[in-house]
RNA sequence: GGUGAUGUAGCUCAGAUGGUCAGAGCGGCGGACUCAUAACCCGCAGGUCGGUGGUUCAAUUCCACCCAUCACCA
């Protein structure tokens, strides 16, 4: 690694705090922090951003639910997420916040730039609108009665009973979550960005941002459905910058949030000798920029973010890497099961590094889910890093310290499998650069196994006992302890506290990568400590009754497959006449079919159009679910369900009636 | 509904331009050892590679459809 250190700034999607860090929040800062370490030990100049994002309607209405303020309610998790991340051994070189004045002048800045433009321009827009709190309300902050399980106290924009999903208005007796009251439709002129004008931009982008083949196969949809302006403001109130010359209008939390990255940076520059924000942000910037971030958030970092920062005159991320969720014991977290674990609760129970040691077994550069499976992560971390990892120092430091007063010898007695080891370096490196940390973890439990075997090979224990051999025991030792330094060295970025006591029980200052290569010989070892103890199941077990919140109420759920006459007759089925059927532009299989049903008519979208010509269904009878939720789809809202049977494809055959049967008729 | 991803031994995951590509680790079973945090070492374990069709001399690997899970639909 002689060549100039490249210059990095890496950052981590900015936690919304709103709550505390979770189980969930930690792939993400896990993964990022093993990066930033790998590169720092290669000896590249790698910086790492973060920040708290606090603005937006949730974070000031949870404020006013408390009396206190949004300042206060955020200052308090801001301090949460530090103090867990410190005490996961995420290492940030700056963690600031969006409600800064760093990133409001920041934000002004790129807002002035883009109307410059005409990037900017505003259109009157229609809301839901709670009149006796005097504010707009975000879908979320209207609750109902679910129009289709019926279940109550469900959210303006999904239900979280059945998973259907809808707009405010289809709820049943919609109300504000703020004053109970019902919302109004109400007009207000918002602002928007040209995001339709960046198409040809962001493909250039992408075509040199080194994205992962998913995060482009999803581009590549994106640009297809064609992009639509993005509305960047918010009415008043709001918790957020105020948009200037405006009385009260703000910017959405996402047009600020992720100018956070650099107004955090610009925050560590002003505060640093030598550390230039414009040399990592102008647009011909040598420097490189690289966000993590969850797979949810693609669409604002690989299309927002990028376009914004090219119309405001800045340079574009080098790339965005995304990664995917985590499940625990193949599910979603969940309170009631005890699997919702924060942050907090698993420091007070278990190691950071056995976590940081498992995220890392499981993670690789793609948007795949990975598992936290907790019977797994005991067996995995007790029997790789202690039976196979630390064991080799173990095993080894006895005789050392005992018989040779720590001393190591001078030369090794098996160079050339010390080799193996120094070349894996090449290997674990690019395994590591391309954020493939399970396969790096992979191949470093191989070669802990080669250790072990060859400690087994030569039996030191055995020529312990017999004076003349006794030499022979301290080279062998020597080269285990060699063999545990390396691997120590490549694990580093993944297990750093547990590193630093290795390195301090081997006597050495620090440790750079291509340390990892040479020998460490001749020299005296401290006493030893057991690095690492192993995971009790009870531990995970306590961790787990701590995370659960509420008794499982045991849902009584059927056993067999029959239901009452009660649930077949929650489904309304109608006989509807079809008025107008016409094919959908850009879907494959999908008509569009207007129907009669009685007192009203609506549209649904049916995936039929391989088995019928549209032309041969007008006039045509069928039934249709009556009460299924509306579906909110890409080419419109779809309402209700036309009955057919069939595999699919050209063999799908619609139910009709016996003549005689009217639109509206209900079926039973 | 559309789009994308995923579905391989009990568990967690590798893998191949289609033909020694059916694998690893853990668990389990048997054996050996006692230096080591009951760790380590040796051996064994037979999963129709989600399902159904198709292409092919040959498919788990290609195609179509279906099912399940996750995500996004701004």
């Amino acid at each position: 690694m002689s060549e100039t250190p490249r210059k990095i700034l890496v950052t981590s999607a900015l936690p919304y705090v709103n709550g505390s860090p979770h189980m969930g929040h930690l792939v993400e800062y896990i993964q990022t922090d093993i990066w930033v370490r790998f590169q720092k030990l290669l000896g590249n100049d790698c910086i790492y951003v973060c920040a708290s994002d606090a603005h937006g309607t949730p974070i000031m209405l949870k404020a006013r639910e408390q009396g206190i303020t949004p300042e206060e309610l955020t200052a308090g998790y801001s301090k949460e997420f530090k103090n867990d991340f410190a005490d996961f051994n995420i290492e940030f070189d700056n963690f600031h916040t969006t409600h800064s004045p760093e990133n409001e002048a920041l934000v002004a800045g790129m807002f002035e730039r883009l109307r410059e433009t005409g990037d900017i321009y505003t259109r009157t827009i229609e809301q839901s609108y709670d009149e006796k709190e005097g504010m707009f309300l975000p879908d979320r902050f209207v609750k109902g009665t679910c129009p289709r399980c019926k279940s109550e106290d469900q959210y303006g924009d999904a239900c979280e009973v059945c998973g259907a999903t809808y707009s405010p208005e289809d709820l049943i007796d919609p109300v504000s979550v703020l004053s109970g009251t019902t919302p109004v439709k109400r007009e207000s002129e918002h602002y928007f960005f040209r995001l339709s004008e960046y198409e040809d931009r962001l493909r250039d982008w992408m075509s040199h941002a080194a994205l992962d083949k998913n995060v482009v196969a999803k581009l590549d949809e994106w640009f297809q459905a064609g992009l639509q302006d993005w509305d960047i403001s918010r009415d008043a109130p709001y918790f957020g910058f105020r948009i200037p010359g405006t009385e009260n209008k703000y910017f959405y939390v996402w047009l600020d949030a992720p100018v956070g990255y650099m107004a955090s940076f610009k925050h560590l520059c002003d505060r640093t000798d030598g550390l230039e924000f414009d040399d990592y942000w102008d647009p011909d910037s040598d420097a490189e920029v690289f966000h993590f971030i969850g797979k949810d958030i693609m669409y604002f970092h690989t299309l927002f973010w990028p376009a914004v920062l090219k119309g405001s005159g800045y340079r574009q991320p080098t790339s965005v890497y995304a990664h995917g969720f985590l499940t625990v014991n193949g599910q979603k977290m969940s309170k009631s099961r005890g699997t919702f674990i924060k942050a907090r609760t698993y420091l007070d129970n278990l190691h950071p590094a056995a976590l940081r040691y498992y995220y890392a077994a499981k993670l690789g550069p793609t948007i795949e889910d990975i598992d936290l499976n907790l019977e797994d992560f005991v067996a995995r971390v007790n029997s790789d890093l202690i039976g196979k990892l630390v064991n080799i120092a173990s095993r080894c430091a006895g005789f050392i310290n005992k018989k040779f007063d720590g001393r190591l010898t001078d030369s090794l007695p098996d160079e050339s499998l010390f080799a193996e080891f120094a070349a894996a370096s090449g290997t674990i490196a690019g395994h590591y650069e391309k954020r493939e940390y399970s396969k790096a973890m992979r191949l470093v439990m191989a070669l802990a196994d080669k250790a072990n075997r060859y400690i087994d090979e030569y039996k030191p224990w055995v020529m312990a006992k017999d004076e003349a051999s006794l030499p022979d025991v301290q080279r062998v030792c020597t080269q285990g302890l060699n063999m545990f330094r390396s691997l120590m060295i490549y694990l580093s970025p993944v297990i750093p506290t547990v590193a630093e006591d290795a390195r301090a029980f081997l006597n050495e200052d620090a440790w750079r990568w291509d340390d990892a290569s040479e020998p460490l010989l001749g020299s005296t070892l401290q006493k030893f400590k057991p690095l690492l103890t192993r995971i009790e199941a009870d531990q995970v077990q306590r961790m787990v009754e701590q995370s659960r919140e509420t008794a499982p109420v045991a849902k009584e759920e059927t056993q067999d497959d029959t239901i009452s006459i009660d649930d077949f007759m929650k489904v309304d089925m109608r006989i509807a006449k079809i008025e107008k059927a016409e094919p959908v532009e850009g879907a494959d299989k999908l008509l569009a079919l207007t129907l009669d049903v009685g007192d009203s008519q609506r549209q649904v979208f049916a995936g039929i159009k391989a088995a019928y010509a549209p032309d041969a269904l007008v006039g045509r009878h069928v039934i249709v679910v009556a009460n299924l939720a509306p579906r909110k789809m890409r080419f419109g809202v779809s309402e209700g369900m036309v009955l057919a049977a069939g595999p699919g494809g050209e063999d799908i055959f619609l139910l009709s009636p016996d003549d005689g049967a009217k639109p509206g008729m209900r079926v039973k």
